[in-house]
DNA sequence: CGCATCATTGACTTCCGTCAAAGTGGGTGG
DNA sequence: CCACCCACTTTGACGGAAGTCAATGATGCG
Protein backbone atom coordinates (compact mmCIF):
# COMPACT_ATOMS: atom_id res chain seq x y z
CA UNK A 1 0.00 0.00 0.00
CA UNK A 2 2.70 2.29 0.68
CA UNK A 3 1.10 5.65 1.71
CA UNK A 4 2.24 7.83 -0.90
CA UNK A 5 3.80 10.84 0.87
CA UNK A 6 3.63 14.17 -0.93
CA UNK A 7 2.53 15.97 -3.90
CA UNK A 8 0.58 13.86 -5.45
CA UNK A 9 -3.34 13.98 -3.97
CA UNK A 10 -4.82 13.94 -7.64
CA UNK A 11 -8.85 14.62 -7.64
CA UNK A 12 -9.77 12.60 -11.04
CA UNK A 13 -13.55 11.74 -10.32
CA UNK A 14 -16.07 14.07 -9.46
CA UNK A 15 -19.80 13.91 -9.04
CA UNK A 16 -21.47 16.78 -10.04
CA UNK A 17 -25.06 18.39 -8.74
CA UNK A 18 -27.44 16.84 -11.66
CA UNK A 19 -28.63 20.35 -12.05
CA UNK A 20 -24.97 21.32 -13.22
CA UNK A 21 -24.36 18.30 -15.41
CA UNK A 22 -27.56 19.65 -16.95
CA UNK A 23 -25.51 22.68 -18.65
CA UNK A 24 -22.91 20.55 -20.21
CA UNK A 25 -22.45 20.16 -23.96
CA UNK A 26 -19.20 17.89 -25.61
CA UNK A 27 -17.10 18.67 -27.78
CA UNK A 28 -14.71 16.66 -29.50
CA UNK A 29 -11.17 18.33 -30.64
CA UNK A 30 -7.90 16.79 -32.06
CA UNK A 31 -4.50 16.59 -30.73
CA UNK A 32 -3.03 19.51 -30.59
CA UNK A 33 -6.50 21.76 -30.35
CA UNK A 34 -6.19 24.92 -28.31
CA UNK A 35 -9.61 24.65 -26.27
CA UNK A 36 -9.18 28.08 -24.66
CA UNK A 37 -7.04 30.80 -25.14
CA UNK A 38 -4.63 32.52 -22.47
CA UNK A 39 -6.05 36.10 -22.30
CA UNK A 40 -8.97 35.47 -23.70
CA UNK A 41 -12.22 35.75 -22.56
CA UNK A 42 -13.38 32.64 -20.08
CA UNK A 43 -16.53 31.71 -20.91
CA UNK A 44 -16.94 27.74 -20.03
CA UNK A 45 -15.45 25.87 -17.02
CA UNK A 46 -14.50 22.37 -19.13
CA UNK A 47 -14.04 18.53 -18.30
CA UNK A 48 -12.17 16.20 -19.55
CA UNK A 49 -13.78 13.15 -20.77
CA UNK A 50 -11.59 10.80 -22.78
CA UNK A 51 -7.87 12.15 -23.77
CA UNK A 52 -5.70 14.46 -21.99
CA UNK A 53 -5.04 18.54 -22.32
CA UNK A 54 -2.69 20.43 -20.95
CA UNK A 55 -2.63 24.08 -19.45
CA UNK A 56 0.04 26.42 -20.80
CA UNK A 57 1.12 29.81 -19.77
CA UNK A 58 3.13 31.61 -22.50
CA UNK A 59 4.97 34.78 -21.01
CA UNK A 60 6.19 37.76 -22.13
CA UNK A 61 9.65 36.76 -23.19
CA UNK A 62 7.88 33.56 -25.06
CA UNK A 63 8.63 31.45 -22.69
CA UNK A 64 5.90 28.55 -22.17
CA UNK A 65 5.02 27.02 -19.35
CA UNK A 66 3.45 23.72 -18.40
CA UNK A 67 1.28 24.44 -16.11
CA UNK A 68 -0.79 21.26 -15.47
CA UNK A 69 -1.82 18.59 -17.06
CA UNK A 70 -5.64 17.49 -17.11
CA UNK A 71 -6.44 13.49 -17.54
CA UNK A 72 -10.23 12.13 -17.85
CA UNK A 73 -12.42 13.08 -15.35
CA UNK A 74 -10.24 16.52 -14.44
CA UNK A 75 -12.25 19.65 -14.48
CA UNK A 76 -10.67 23.37 -15.01
CA UNK A 77 -11.03 26.56 -16.58
CA UNK A 78 -13.42 27.19 -13.48
CA UNK A 79 -11.37 29.50 -11.48
CA UNK A 80 -9.96 32.09 -13.27
CA UNK A 81 -10.64 36.14 -13.59
CA UNK A 82 -12.77 37.19 -16.79
CA UNK A 83 -9.89 36.39 -18.90
CA UNK A 84 -7.69 32.83 -19.15
CA UNK A 85 -4.55 32.98 -17.35
CA UNK A 86 -3.85 30.13 -18.78
CA UNK A 87 -4.72 28.65 -22.53
CA UNK A 88 -5.92 24.85 -22.75
CA UNK A 89 -4.81 22.59 -24.93
CA UNK A 90 -5.51 19.09 -26.54
CA UNK A 91 -2.39 16.23 -26.03
CA UNK A 92 -4.20 13.22 -26.93
CA UNK A 93 -4.71 12.00 -30.79
CA UNK A 94 -8.59 12.23 -30.28
CA UNK A 95 -10.56 14.53 -26.90
CA UNK A 96 -13.69 14.38 -25.93
CA UNK A 97 -14.57 17.34 -23.17
CA UNK A 98 -17.59 18.55 -21.72
CA UNK A 99 -18.36 22.43 -21.38
CA UNK A 100 -20.12 24.59 -19.03
CA UNK A 101 -21.06 27.91 -19.69
CA UNK A 102 -19.69 29.43 -16.58
CA UNK A 103 -22.35 32.57 -16.12
CA UNK A 104 -25.14 30.12 -15.93
CA UNK A 105 -23.26 27.59 -13.55
CA UNK A 106 -22.48 30.90 -11.34
CA UNK A 107 -25.99 32.08 -11.93
CA UNK A 108 -27.06 28.47 -10.78
CA UNK A 109 -24.63 28.88 -7.74
CA UNK A 110 -26.52 31.76 -6.80
CA UNK A 111 -29.54 29.90 -5.76
CA UNK A 112 -28.01 26.42 -5.26
CA UNK A 113 -25.54 25.76 -2.64
CA UNK A 114 -24.15 22.71 -3.64
CA UNK A 115 -23.36 24.11 -7.04
CA UNK A 116 -21.54 27.41 -5.16
CA UNK A 117 -20.14 24.27 -2.96
CA UNK A 118 -18.64 22.43 -5.70
CA UNK A 119 -17.52 25.92 -7.36
CA UNK A 120 -15.36 26.29 -4.39
CA UNK A 121 -14.38 22.52 -4.51
CA UNK A 122 -12.71 22.94 -8.07
CA UNK A 123 -11.16 26.26 -6.98
CA UNK A 124 -9.48 24.08 -4.68
CA UNK A 125 -8.50 21.53 -7.22
CA UNK A 126 -6.81 24.26 -9.21
CA UNK A 127 -4.76 24.96 -6.54
CA UNK A 128 -4.01 21.47 -5.81
CA UNK A 129 -2.54 21.51 -9.23
CA UNK A 130 -0.73 24.52 -8.93
CA UNK A 131 1.16 23.56 -5.96
CA UNK A 132 1.52 19.79 -7.40
CA UNK A 133 3.81 21.79 -9.85
CA UNK A 134 5.38 24.38 -7.44
CA UNK A 135 6.75 21.00 -5.40
CA UNK A 136 8.13 19.80 -8.64
CA UNK A 137 9.67 22.81 -9.45
CA UNK A 138 11.63 23.41 -5.68
CA UNK A 139 13.03 19.97 -6.08
CA UNK A 140 17.08 20.61 -6.71
CA UNK A 141 18.01 18.34 -9.36
CA UNK A 142 16.56 17.04 -12.47
CA UNK A 143 16.37 13.36 -10.66
CA UNK A 144 14.09 14.09 -8.18
CA UNK A 145 11.82 16.28 -10.55
CA UNK A 146 11.36 13.46 -12.97
CA UNK A 147 10.97 11.19 -10.34
CA UNK A 148 8.26 12.89 -8.55
CA UNK A 149 6.51 13.47 -12.33
CA UNK A 150 6.63 9.81 -12.81
CA UNK A 151 4.82 9.44 -9.73
CA UNK A 152 2.58 11.89 -10.07
CA UNK A 153 1.55 10.21 -13.54
CA UNK A 154 0.83 6.90 -12.32
CA UNK A 155 -0.66 7.87 -8.64
CA UNK A 156 -4.69 8.67 -8.60
CA UNK A 157 -5.10 7.89 -12.16
CA UNK A 158 -8.48 6.33 -12.64
CA UNK A 159 -8.17 2.43 -12.78
CA UNK A 160 -4.15 2.10 -12.34
CA UNK A 161 -3.80 -0.77 -9.50
CA UNK A 162 -0.56 -1.71 -11.13
CA UNK A 163 2.68 0.35 -11.78
CA UNK A 164 2.07 0.78 -15.44
CA UNK A 165 3.06 4.31 -16.81
CA UNK A 166 1.63 5.90 -19.71
CA UNK A 167 3.02 9.86 -20.87
CA UNK A 168 0.59 11.05 -22.91
CA UNK A 169 2.83 14.43 -23.51
CA UNK A 170 5.73 14.93 -25.28
CA UNK A 171 9.02 15.52 -24.06
CA UNK A 172 9.01 18.95 -24.46
CA UNK A 173 5.74 19.13 -22.21
CA UNK A 174 7.35 17.48 -19.54
CA UNK A 175 10.29 19.72 -19.75
CA UNK A 176 8.19 23.07 -19.68
CA UNK A 177 5.86 21.12 -16.95
CA UNK A 178 9.32 20.62 -14.97
CA UNK A 179 11.38 23.34 -15.91
CA UNK A 180 14.19 21.47 -17.46
CA UNK A 181 15.78 21.15 -21.11
CA UNK A 182 14.06 18.47 -22.96
CA UNK A 183 17.56 16.71 -22.95
CA UNK A 184 17.70 16.81 -19.47
CA UNK A 185 14.49 14.98 -18.97
CA UNK A 186 15.56 12.27 -21.80
CA UNK A 187 18.79 12.08 -20.07
CA UNK A 188 16.81 11.54 -16.57
CA UNK A 189 14.93 8.76 -17.66
CA UNK A 190 17.72 6.61 -19.38
CA UNK A 191 19.69 6.56 -16.28
CA UNK A 192 16.36 5.49 -14.36
CA UNK A 193 15.83 2.64 -17.06
CA UNK A 194 19.81 2.08 -16.89
CA UNK A 195 19.09 1.36 -12.88
CA UNK A 196 16.32 -0.48 -13.94
CA UNK A 197 14.02 1.82 -11.92
CA UNK A 198 11.52 2.13 -14.36
CA UNK A 199 11.43 0.42 -18.08
CA UNK A 200 9.72 1.56 -21.11
CA UNK A 201 8.47 -0.15 -23.93
CA UNK A 202 8.57 2.77 -26.22
CA UNK A 203 8.57 6.33 -25.71
CA UNK A 204 5.63 7.30 -23.97
CA UNK A 205 4.67 4.15 -22.55
CA UNK A 206 6.20 1.94 -19.58
CA UNK A 207 6.09 0.83 -16.05
CA UNK A 208 7.74 0.96 -12.73
CA UNK A 209 10.26 -1.63 -11.52
CA UNK A 210 10.80 -0.47 -8.17
CA UNK A 211 8.49 2.10 -6.46
CA UNK A 212 10.25 2.35 -3.41
CA UNK A 213 13.58 3.00 -4.95
CA UNK A 214 11.37 5.88 -7.44
CA UNK A 215 9.90 6.97 -4.38
CA UNK A 216 13.16 7.75 -2.55
CA UNK A 217 14.67 9.61 -5.59
CA UNK A 218 11.87 11.90 -5.82
CA UNK A 219 12.72 12.68 -2.55
CA UNK A 220 16.57 12.63 -2.48
CA UNK A 221 19.11 14.96 -1.80
CA UNK A 222 19.87 16.15 1.05
CA UNK A 223 18.08 18.48 2.76
CA UNK A 224 18.58 22.64 1.48
CA UNK A 225 16.21 24.21 3.36
CA UNK A 226 16.36 26.54 6.27
CA UNK A 227 13.59 25.67 8.76
CA UNK A 228 12.11 27.22 11.29
CA UNK A 229 15.16 29.56 13.21
CA UNK A 230 12.62 30.06 15.60
CA UNK A 231 11.52 26.62 16.63
CA UNK B 1 4.41 54.88 -15.98
CA UNK B 2 6.01 51.47 -17.71
CA UNK B 3 3.07 49.24 -17.34
CA UNK B 4 4.44 45.69 -15.35
CA UNK B 5 4.34 43.07 -17.68
CA UNK B 6 4.68 39.55 -16.42
CA UNK B 7 3.75 38.14 -12.38
CA UNK B 8 3.43 40.72 -9.80
CA UNK B 9 -0.75 41.05 -9.91
CA UNK B 10 -0.95 41.75 -6.21
CA UNK B 11 -4.20 41.71 -4.56
CA UNK B 12 -3.58 44.03 -1.54
CA UNK B 13 -7.11 45.77 -1.15
CA UNK B 14 -10.29 44.16 -0.25
CA UNK B 15 -13.20 45.46 0.39
CA UNK B 16 -15.60 43.13 2.27
CA UNK B 17 -19.31 42.45 3.17
CA UNK B 18 -19.67 43.97 6.27
CA UNK B 19 -22.09 40.78 7.29
CA UNK B 20 -18.55 39.13 6.71
CA UNK B 21 -16.54 41.41 8.58
CA UNK B 22 -18.48 40.64 11.38
CA UNK B 23 -17.58 37.71 12.10
CA UNK B 24 -13.35 38.87 12.51
CA UNK B 25 -11.86 38.90 15.45
CA UNK B 26 -8.56 40.27 16.30
CA UNK B 27 -5.00 38.93 17.00
CA UNK B 28 -1.67 39.82 17.74
CA UNK B 29 1.62 38.09 17.54
CA UNK B 30 5.01 38.26 17.74
CA UNK B 31 8.06 37.37 15.25
CA UNK B 32 8.47 33.73 14.21
CA UNK B 33 4.53 32.98 15.82
CA UNK B 34 2.62 30.44 14.40
CA UNK B 35 -0.85 31.44 12.96
CA UNK B 36 -1.93 27.59 12.07
CA UNK B 37 0.29 24.26 11.52
CA UNK B 38 -0.02 22.47 8.33
CA UNK B 39 -1.77 19.67 8.42
CA UNK B 40 -3.71 21.33 11.42
CA UNK B 41 -7.91 21.59 11.38
CA UNK B 42 -8.72 24.59 9.30
CA UNK B 43 -10.41 26.66 10.92
CA UNK B 44 -9.76 30.33 10.65
CA UNK B 45 -9.73 32.61 7.31
CA UNK B 46 -7.05 35.23 7.99
CA UNK B 47 -5.81 38.84 7.18
CA UNK B 48 -3.19 40.70 7.63
CA UNK B 49 -3.76 43.92 9.54
CA UNK B 50 -0.55 45.49 9.81
CA UNK B 51 2.57 43.44 10.16
CA UNK B 52 4.36 40.43 7.49
CA UNK B 53 3.97 37.08 7.58
CA UNK B 54 4.77 33.45 5.09
CA UNK B 55 2.87 30.52 3.88
CA UNK B 56 5.21 27.34 4.36
CA UNK B 57 5.40 23.92 3.51
CA UNK B 58 7.56 21.41 5.80
CA UNK B 59 8.81 18.72 3.06
CA UNK B 60 8.50 14.63 4.28
CA UNK B 61 12.45 15.19 3.30
CA UNK B 62 12.82 18.04 6.11
CA UNK B 63 12.85 20.84 2.95
CA UNK B 64 10.82 24.13 3.83
CA UNK B 65 9.19 25.83 0.79
CA UNK B 66 8.37 29.06 1.36
CA UNK B 67 4.92 29.65 -0.75
CA UNK B 68 4.13 32.76 -0.16
CA UNK B 69 4.96 36.49 1.95
CA UNK B 70 1.44 37.71 3.37
CA UNK B 71 1.55 41.58 3.28
CA UNK B 72 -1.34 43.60 5.01
CA UNK B 73 -4.72 43.29 3.48
CA UNK B 74 -3.55 40.30 2.17
CA UNK B 75 -5.93 37.18 3.01
CA UNK B 76 -5.07 33.81 3.39
CA UNK B 77 -5.98 30.36 4.75
CA UNK B 78 -9.34 30.00 3.26
CA UNK B 79 -9.12 28.58 0.29
CA UNK B 80 -7.98 25.04 1.87
CA UNK B 81 -9.51 21.70 2.39
CA UNK B 82 -10.50 20.69 6.37
CA UNK B 83 -6.57 20.60 6.93
CA UNK B 84 -4.55 23.14 5.78
CA UNK B 85 -1.75 22.36 3.42
CA UNK B 86 0.72 24.97 4.72
CA UNK B 87 1.90 26.78 8.30
CA UNK B 88 1.53 30.08 8.29
CA UNK B 89 4.24 32.20 9.88
CA UNK B 90 4.43 36.00 11.61
CA UNK B 91 7.77 37.49 10.14
CA UNK B 92 7.48 41.15 11.43
CA UNK B 93 8.28 41.97 15.17
CA UNK B 94 4.18 42.51 15.79
CA UNK B 95 1.62 41.37 13.58
CA UNK B 96 -1.99 42.04 13.74
CA UNK B 97 -4.19 39.70 12.07
CA UNK B 98 -7.97 39.88 11.62
CA UNK B 99 -9.31 35.76 12.18
CA UNK B 100 -12.40 34.77 10.29
CA UNK B 101 -13.68 31.31 11.53
CA UNK B 102 -14.09 29.22 8.18
CA UNK B 103 -17.54 27.38 8.92
CA UNK B 104 -19.34 30.61 9.95
CA UNK B 105 -18.32 32.48 6.63
CA UNK B 106 -19.32 29.40 4.82
CA UNK B 107 -22.59 29.51 6.41
CA UNK B 108 -22.96 32.74 5.57
CA UNK B 109 -21.93 32.21 1.90
CA UNK B 110 -24.52 29.21 2.07
CA UNK B 111 -27.20 32.33 2.39
CA UNK B 112 -25.61 35.22 0.68
CA UNK B 113 -24.35 34.86 -2.68
CA UNK B 114 -22.20 38.37 -2.35
CA UNK B 115 -19.91 36.47 0.32
CA UNK B 116 -19.75 33.03 -1.67
CA UNK B 117 -18.17 35.39 -4.61
CA UNK B 118 -15.81 36.42 -2.38
CA UNK B 119 -14.45 33.27 -1.39
CA UNK B 120 -13.83 32.76 -5.08
CA UNK B 121 -12.40 35.41 -5.28
CA UNK B 122 -10.21 34.76 -2.30
CA UNK B 123 -9.20 31.67 -4.30
CA UNK B 124 -8.29 33.01 -7.06
CA UNK B 125 -6.06 35.08 -5.08
CA UNK B 126 -4.51 32.09 -3.76
CA UNK B 127 -4.25 30.90 -6.94
CA UNK B 128 -2.37 34.20 -7.96
CA UNK B 129 0.06 33.50 -5.21
CA UNK B 130 0.88 30.62 -6.26
CA UNK B 131 1.36 31.73 -9.85
CA UNK B 132 3.52 33.92 -8.82
CA UNK B 133 5.94 31.63 -7.20
CA UNK B 134 5.54 29.61 -10.28
CA UNK B 135 6.65 32.32 -12.78
CA UNK B 136 9.08 33.04 -10.60
CA UNK B 137 10.52 29.21 -9.73
CA UNK B 138 10.47 28.87 -13.41
CA UNK B 139 13.20 31.41 -14.41
CA UNK B 140 16.38 29.48 -15.38
CA UNK B 141 18.82 32.22 -13.62
CA UNK B 142 19.47 33.42 -10.54
CA UNK B 143 19.68 37.01 -11.63
CA UNK B 144 16.44 36.67 -12.99
CA UNK B 145 14.43 35.23 -10.08
CA UNK B 146 16.13 37.69 -7.67
CA UNK B 147 15.07 40.92 -9.78
CA UNK B 148 11.60 39.09 -10.20
CA UNK B 149 11.02 38.97 -6.21
CA UNK B 150 12.66 42.46 -6.09
CA UNK B 151 9.88 43.52 -8.53
CA UNK B 152 7.16 41.62 -6.53
CA UNK B 153 8.13 43.11 -3.46
CA UNK B 154 7.80 46.81 -4.47
CA UNK B 155 5.01 46.81 -7.06
CA UNK B 156 1.42 46.27 -5.65
CA UNK B 157 2.61 47.14 -2.29
CA UNK B 158 0.19 49.87 -0.35
CA UNK B 159 1.32 53.14 -0.93
CA UNK B 160 4.77 52.96 -2.41
CA UNK B 161 4.39 54.66 -5.84
CA UNK B 162 8.44 55.17 -5.32
CA UNK B 163 10.95 52.92 -5.46
CA UNK B 164 11.78 51.74 -2.04
CA UNK B 165 12.20 48.04 -1.27
CA UNK B 166 11.58 47.11 1.94
CA UNK B 167 12.13 43.25 2.56
CA UNK B 168 10.77 42.21 6.14
CA UNK B 169 12.23 38.36 5.60
CA UNK B 170 15.19 37.51 6.07
CA UNK B 171 17.64 35.86 2.99
CA UNK B 172 16.62 32.34 4.34
CA UNK B 173 13.13 32.83 3.73
CA UNK B 174 13.70 34.52 0.23
CA UNK B 175 15.75 31.75 -0.60
CA UNK B 176 13.04 28.82 -0.11
CA UNK B 177 10.62 31.16 -1.73
CA UNK B 178 12.67 31.18 -5.07
CA UNK B 179 14.30 27.79 -4.55
CA UNK B 180 17.99 28.74 -4.38
CA UNK B 181 20.44 28.77 -1.73
CA UNK B 182 21.23 31.53 0.53
CA UNK B 183 24.57 32.03 -0.56
CA UNK B 184 23.20 32.73 -3.76
CA UNK B 185 20.47 34.96 -2.86
CA UNK B 186 23.15 36.84 -1.21
CA UNK B 187 25.73 37.01 -4.15
CA UNK B 188 22.71 38.12 -6.57
CA UNK B 189 21.86 40.83 -4.54
CA UNK B 190 25.70 41.92 -4.08
CA UNK B 191 25.50 42.03 -7.79
CA UNK B 192 22.98 44.26 -8.05
CA UNK B 193 24.25 46.31 -6.31
CA UNK B 194 27.78 46.40 -7.99
CA UNK B 195 25.60 47.26 -10.96
CA UNK B 196 23.66 49.92 -9.13
CA UNK B 197 20.51 48.51 -10.40
CA UNK B 198 19.29 48.84 -6.54
CA UNK B 199 20.88 50.62 -3.56
CA UNK B 200 20.80 48.79 0.18
CA UNK B 201 20.55 50.83 2.88
CA UNK B 202 20.54 48.08 5.04
CA UNK B 203 20.41 44.06 5.16
CA UNK B 204 16.53 44.53 4.81
CA UNK B 205 15.93 48.12 3.07
CA UNK B 206 16.98 50.07 -0.09
CA UNK B 207 15.60 51.19 -3.28
CA UNK B 208 15.77 50.45 -7.07
CA UNK B 209 17.71 52.86 -8.62
CA UNK B 210 16.92 51.47 -12.83
CA UNK B 211 14.10 49.93 -12.57
CA UNK B 212 13.89 49.33 -16.11
CA UNK B 213 17.23 47.45 -16.20
CA UNK B 214 15.68 45.51 -12.88
CA UNK B 215 12.86 44.23 -15.27
CA UNK B 216 14.82 43.54 -17.70
CA UNK B 217 17.30 41.25 -15.67
CA UNK B 218 13.77 39.60 -14.91
CA UNK B 219 12.97 38.48 -17.83
CA UNK B 220 16.36 38.09 -19.14
CA UNK B 221 17.88 35.10 -20.41
CA UNK B 222 17.33 33.31 -23.82
CA UNK B 223 13.40 31.51 -24.62
CA UNK B 224 14.01 28.43 -23.26
CA UNK B 225 10.45 26.97 -24.07
CA UNK B 226 9.27 24.74 -26.11
CA UNK B 227 6.12 26.44 -27.71
CA UNK B 228 3.66 25.21 -30.33
CA UNK B 229 4.56 22.44 -32.13
CA UNK B 230 1.45 22.46 -33.73
CA UNK B 231 0.95 25.93 -34.28
C1' DC C 1 28.98 43.64 26.45
C1' DG C 2 28.50 39.15 24.52
C1' DC C 3 26.15 35.80 22.17
C1' DA C 4 23.12 34.13 18.56
C1' DT C 5 21.21 34.79 14.39
C1' DC C 6 21.64 36.58 10.07
C1' DA C 7 24.44 38.08 6.05
C1' DT C 8 28.34 38.09 3.09
C1' DT C 9 32.34 36.36 0.68
C1' DG C 10 35.60 32.85 -1.21
C1' DA C 11 37.14 28.30 -3.28
C1' DC C 12 35.79 24.24 -5.30
C1' DT C 13 32.74 20.89 -7.57
C1' DT C 14 28.83 19.23 -9.67
C1' DC C 15 24.85 19.45 -12.44
C1' DC C 16 22.37 21.14 -16.05
C1' DG C 17 21.77 23.96 -20.23
C1' DT C 18 23.46 24.67 -24.81
C1' DC C 19 25.01 23.20 -29.27
C1' DA C 20 25.37 19.58 -32.44
C1' DA C 21 24.23 15.33 -34.48
C1' DA C 22 22.28 10.99 -35.00
C1' DG C 23 18.42 7.75 -34.22
C1' DT C 24 13.32 6.48 -34.02
C1' DG C 25 8.66 6.16 -35.41
C1' DG C 26 4.39 7.17 -37.33
C1' DG C 27 1.67 9.09 -40.91
C1' DT C 28 0.89 10.49 -45.64
C1' DG C 29 1.16 10.21 -50.33
C1' DG C 30 2.98 8.16 -54.33
C1' DC D 1 3.07 -1.38 -49.77
C1' DC D 2 6.95 1.23 -49.45
C1' DA D 3 9.48 5.33 -48.95
C1' DC D 4 9.95 9.64 -47.53
C1' DC D 5 9.49 13.21 -44.29
C1' DC D 6 8.75 15.43 -40.19
C1' DA D 7 8.30 15.61 -35.45
C1' DC D 8 9.95 13.62 -31.67
C1' DT D 9 13.65 11.34 -28.90
C1' DT D 10 18.13 10.18 -27.64
C1' DT D 11 23.13 10.78 -27.05
C1' DG D 12 27.64 13.26 -26.78
C1' DA D 13 30.88 17.13 -25.66
C1' DC D 14 31.56 21.38 -23.44
C1' DG D 15 31.09 25.49 -20.53
C1' DG D 16 28.90 28.11 -17.10
C1' DA D 17 25.94 28.82 -13.22
C1' DA D 18 24.72 27.59 -8.80
C1' DG D 19 25.20 24.42 -4.72
C1' DT D 20 28.24 23.02 -0.95
C1' DC D 21 31.66 23.73 2.50
C1' DA D 22 34.03 26.92 5.22
C1' DA D 23 35.08 31.15 7.29
C1' DT D 24 34.51 35.88 8.37
C1' DG D 25 31.43 40.15 9.15
C1' DA D 26 27.45 42.50 10.65
C1' DT D 27 23.41 43.23 13.48
C1' DG D 28 20.35 43.07 17.08
C1' DC D 29 18.73 41.36 21.48
C1' DG D 30 19.34 40.01 26.16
Amino acid sequence: MTAVSCPTVIERPRDLPTSMQQLASRAQYRKGDTIYYQDGPAEYGYQIVTGAARECALQPDGRRQVVGFLMPGDMFGFCTPQVHRFSGETIAETTTIARYPRHRVERLAESDPEVARHLLQLANDAVERLQNRMTVLTRPTALERVSSFILYMTDGVAGNANNSVVLPMSRYDIADYLALSVETVSRTLTELRQRRVVELFSARCGSIIDRALLQRYSENGEPRSHASQWD
